[in-house]
RNA sequence: GGUCCUUUGGCCGAGUGGCUAGGCAAAGCUCUGCAAAAGCUUCUACAGCGGUUCGAGUCCGCUAGGGACCUCCA
């Protein structure tokens, strides 16, 4: 079944087909390294990160670019030129790239802790001036920049007259321009809708590069355009972002690369949808947003605890990535009970044996299982319906606890099912979904430990000295170690 | 103001015009020394009004609520 993608330039499903066969070229806008990253960022890394696995999956090739933005993007006109990384900066005190060297970390921990593949290439905005400078120098060769004190603007009212501005973004041109006649006369712009390719630095300014206008810095949107062109090509298969990006960030950057290289830019453009919070979209200006740590140490008026984060990654997945999704401490202890209840049926599933060549002897569950996972590839192919997925597994859920409990005989399914079932758990949460254990991580020392303490309760209810055995089940309750009696009277722990 | 999106059961959240999404919560039962877990069962919703259709949560229109973008923003 072949894989078919939303694009958010036709606004439709459209069948993928890579420019290259078996191979894929991926950009994704990563983040602006001038702060922590909060929960609404931790959407498309986890949405894309899945993609990309997918792909992998699917058997492409995939070169996959997320950028980091460290040089940092000037406020918009009518404010003061400034640099966001550098005003900061000044603010700390600190060397600007020493800042945006802690937050760079700080990311980079926090897509460990999601457990995010790394991407093929993360290049930076302040490594990547040279080709910066060139793409520019072709835009004005090419007669679609101007000049005016140093900075250099893109022309879109010329662009516009030729192509189609405003396209990703549903904007109409002729309504962007006629805001330009509402500014004053102080503009070095000659229209609104025009935007900065590059942008004079005054004096103050800390981050600031030589180039043929003087001493400036890049405007935002050039970047992603030199960085993707010079690591993906001309034309390149998937460009992913937030949908808040689509203009004027991604409708800029097709406008650039479409003078400069002459064709535009990218096949499928994708956007996943904003994280809500009691409805609102999470950001900085709405003073709203939850940050990583904050989330991981439930260090949060709004948290009620602390979540793991795999029970966040979890959260994001049970969600289509082009919905909203709306934030509460019910949502993600919901998610974090139904990740727990999956993955304890994933650990039951992967000590079920049955000989290969065993037959079914109930027709019609092996019949339903099989049709269940059938379907797993069939819903991913379907624009990345990762909640369909995890219905579909919360369906087996209870068959695979039903075999392990005896409540169900192993042989209701066939050897061959059952390995369907292993490889396709396995395939899905941690090789796709990229979910790994929500349990804290077991150490060898308090494995042992536990093992003593299983084997004293065990003797102590083989004598039904329940006093004991409950004191220890009690006590370890209360250090948030909780002790399951299983049906064949072995026991198993977990932290809670 | 412009453009666009959205409104699903107690909560979260899928839904390609025709059959039970799924999860969490709740209730009952089974299992169990008790508990937890697990299993089984129950809870059948689609903002309102009108229209198209044999049939609409799913298409169209109107009304109401919510939101996003238009400025940095994942």
């Amino acid at each position: 079944m072949p894989l078919s993608i939303y694009n958010s330039y036709s606004r439709t499903k459209e069948l993928f087909k890579p420019i290259t066969e078996g191979h894929v070229g991926m950009y994704v806008c990563g983040p602006t390294v001038s702060g922590e990253s909060h929960l609404g960022h931790a959407r498309p890394y986890i949405s894309f990160d899945v993609v990309y696995r997918y792909l992998s999956h699917l058997g492409y090739k995939v070169r996959y670019v997320r950028n980091i933005t460290d040089a940092g993007h000037f406020e918009e006109e009518g404010r003061e030129a400034e640099d966001k990384v550098s005003k900061k900066a000044l603010l700390e005190k600190l060397e600007p790239m020493e800042l945006v060297q802690k937050y760079t970390n700080l990311f980079h921990w926090a897509m460990k802790q999601f457990n995010c593949i790394e991407p093929s290439i993360e290049p930076t905005a302040t490594g990547h001036i040279v080709e910066q400078i060139n793409m520019i120098e072709g835009i004005i060769a090419a007669g679609y920049a101007y000049e005016v004190n140093g900075s250099v603007y893109f022309d879109v009212k010329k662009y516009a007259a030729s192509h189609d501005y405003g396209k990703l973004s549903g904007r109409v041109i002729d309504d962007l321009l006629e805001t330009t006649r509402e500014l004053d006369g102080q503009e070095e712009k000659r229209d609104r809708a025009d935007f900065a390719l590059w942008k004079a630095a005054p004096p103050e300014h800390i981050m600031r590069w030589k180039s043929p206008w003087g001493e400036g810095f890049p405007g935002w949107h050039i970047e992603c355009s030199a960085m993707a062109t010079k690591y993906l090509g001309a034309r390149f298969d998937i460009h992913g972002g937030g949908m808040d990006l689509q203009f004027p960030h991604h409708e800029s950057e097709i406008a650039q690369s479409t003078i400069c290289n002459h064709q535009p830019p990218v096949n499928y453009w994708m956007h996943n949808n904003m994280i809500t919070i009691n409805g609102r979209k999470m950001g900085k200006s709405y003073n709203n947003v939850i940050k990583l740590t904050e989330l991981f140490s439930g260090n949060h008026p709004l948290l009620t605890q602390a979540y793991h984060p795999m029970t966040i990654r979890f959260f994001i997945l049970q969600s289509h990535y082009r919905s909203t999704l709306d934030f509460s401490n019910e949502a993600l202890q919901a998610s974090e009970k139904a990740l727990k209840r999956l993955w304890d049926s994933y650990e039951n599933l992967k000590k079920l044996d049955l000989p290969a060549d065993q037959a079914a002897d109930d027709q019609e569950l092996n019949g339903r299982i099989e049709k269940l996972l059938a379907e797993l590839e069939s819903f991913m192919d379907d624009d990345f319906s990762t909640p369909k997925v995890i219905a579909n597994l919360f369906d087996m859920a209870p068959v695979i606890n039903s075999i392990k409990d005896g409540l169900i005989p192993a042989n209701a399914i066939s050897g061959q099912t059952l390995a369907n079932l292993k490889s396709s758990f396995t395939l899905y949460l941690e090789d796709i979904f990229g979910l790994q254990s929500p349990y804290q991580s077991d150490n060898s020392l308090l494995q042992g430990v536990m093992q003593l303490l299983i084997d004293i309760r065990k003797e102590s209810r083989a004598k039904k000295d329940f006093a004991t055995s409950d004191k220890i089940r009690n006590q370890l309750s209360a250090l948030g170690i909780l002790i399951k009696d299983e049906k064949d009277g072995n026991m198993s722990w977990s932290l809670s």
